[in-house]
DNA sequence: AAAACGGGGGC
DNA sequence: GCCCCAGTTTT
């Protein structure tokens, strides 16, 4: 079982390793292996990994072409795996084996930037993170919740817009909105559930139609 | 701000 | 064959 519908979005990968063990160490590694990489790859690849090795030192004892091999076919395999090993070398050294909660030392690992630290906060220790990919972005701006130029500026926006309730099933549904329907080049707009509803609700204006990514 | 990293799947 | 993908890092 790959994915789960729920309300029309879908449970990632991560998602579906968070509710398997809400295991901070587990959601950040298979977050890192999900790097533009799909779902249907990104896990088994994690799933392969986690049987030879789930936790820091566990991790930091495999050799690198290991991790390698244990991944593929995810994209970046081998920037992932160097990236991998090294924060669990990290997470031991620095942080006494614990993955860091928060968003300033969870960057400071090799390949982890906001958004895979806020996914982190949501998904691992479920803390309020909202994390802003190229969909939840787009969208934001295509429904003029903001007018942002970068990322960071649309994550700083959208906590003080969006409520502090129900973080992780936004996070979902606004990212399987922007996976199925208000895509970045053809939304579907014809099925859009927002469109034409009653006054006041968020409308997209379609000029949006761009290759943010 | 733009390019590089990377393999797989859809059409 | 061309375009896209729940980004991060380096130029």
């Amino acid at each position: 079982m790959l994915r789960k519908e729920v309300g029309g979005a879908t449970l990632s990968s991560v998602s579906e390793i968070a509710r398997r063990s809400p295991d901070p160490f587990l959601v950040l590694i298979s977050t890192m292996i999900s790097l533009r990489t799909k779902d249907e790859v990104t896990l088994p690849a994690s799933e392969r990994l986690f049987a030879v090795a789930d936790d820091p030192t566990g991790i930091v004892a495999l050799d690198e072409g290991k991790i390698q091999k244990l991944i593929y076919p995810a994209g970046f395999y081998r920037t992932k795996a160097r990236s991998i090993k090294k924060a669990a070398g990290i997470i031991i050294e620095q942080y006494g084996g614990r993955v860091p909660n928060s968003v300033d030392e969870l960057t400071t690992l090799p390949g982890v930037g906001r958004k895979t630290a806020n996914l982190v906060l949501n998904l691992g220790f479920g803390l309020p993170a909202i994390c802003v990919d190229t969909h939840v972005h787009r969208i934001s701006n295509r429904f003029g919740w903001v007018t942002t130029k970068t990322p960071e500026q649309t994550e700083l926006a959208l906590e003080v817009i969006l409520p502090r309730h129900h973080w992780i099933e936004i996070n979902e549904l606004l990212v399987g909105y922007g996976q199925k329907i208000c895509t970045p080049l053809s939304p579907r707009c014809s099925e859009c559930p927002f469109l034409g509803s009653v006054s006041g609700a968020p409308h997209c204006d379609r000029a949006g139609v761009d290759r943010s990514r």
